[in-house]
DNA sequence: ATATATCATCGTAATATTGCAATATCATTT
DNA sequence: AAATGATATTGCAATATTACGATGATATAT
């Protein structure tokens, strides 16, 4: 028990679910937020503005790059993660098209 | 340790990330998306549909009742929860004003 | 009134998430 | 090559989530 039963939900449920979970803590969506507002972007202004220790910062960033939508370069000595443009327009229609399907039938 | 720090986080970030939240089981995926498809809904055909027990749907249903997101109301014997459309706008345009807001920078 | 059907709540076990200190890694500087 | 600075990884504690059996509550049917 505990776990959640993946198997018997389809792909897109899960997958969607999955896209929703990472977008699912705000320490998440400010992270999300920070880079698409810098030129560049590395780890120590997020810990300095988000406020949460350096390690957890680290560990946020991987579950957002985890579904693909960061890519990280390198730029000058300092590492700078970017929003993956193309995946996060892919996951923004995911989510339309969901919004969108759902619809008042009763009461 | 181990509890997410909301208080350093604005109340748009939080909200954003409940929100999220509610979606980020494909349960309540699924549940969503099969409220939409009946005429009415009743927490057995959810069971049947599902596959997981009554309470555990019962606790889906809950959290998505919780942010707003489903009237219900009796019909004849049986309960008939329903799909709030204000409030699924309303989280429509949420989602969909944060997805605008992210945009390319660097990389 | 009693039985039945439907949904909610309680209690609890299993698992996942969140957060951080300590430590490791790795590129750059000195 | 050693020191420095930035990020990743490990290990662990606290808390949250997921799931279900048992039980309660409530409405309808018999």
């Amino acid at each position: 028990m505990g776990a959640t039963k993946t198997h018997i939900f389809s792909t897109r449920h899960n997958e969607l679910a999955q896209a929703a979970k990472v977008m699912a803590h705000p320490a998440r969506i400010a992270i999300l937020e920070f880079i698409s507002k810098q030129d560049s972007c590395i780890c120590t202004d997020l810990v300095d503005e988000i406020g949460l220790a350096q390690p957890t910062i680290s560990q946020h960033l991987n579950e957002i790059k985890k579904i693909g939508l960061l890519k990280g370069t390198f730029e000058g000595k300092n590492l700078c993660y970017c929003i993956d443009q193309e995946k996060w327009l892919e996951l923004q229609q995911f989510f339309n098209a969901f919004f969108s399907s759902i619809n008042q039938n009763c009461c």
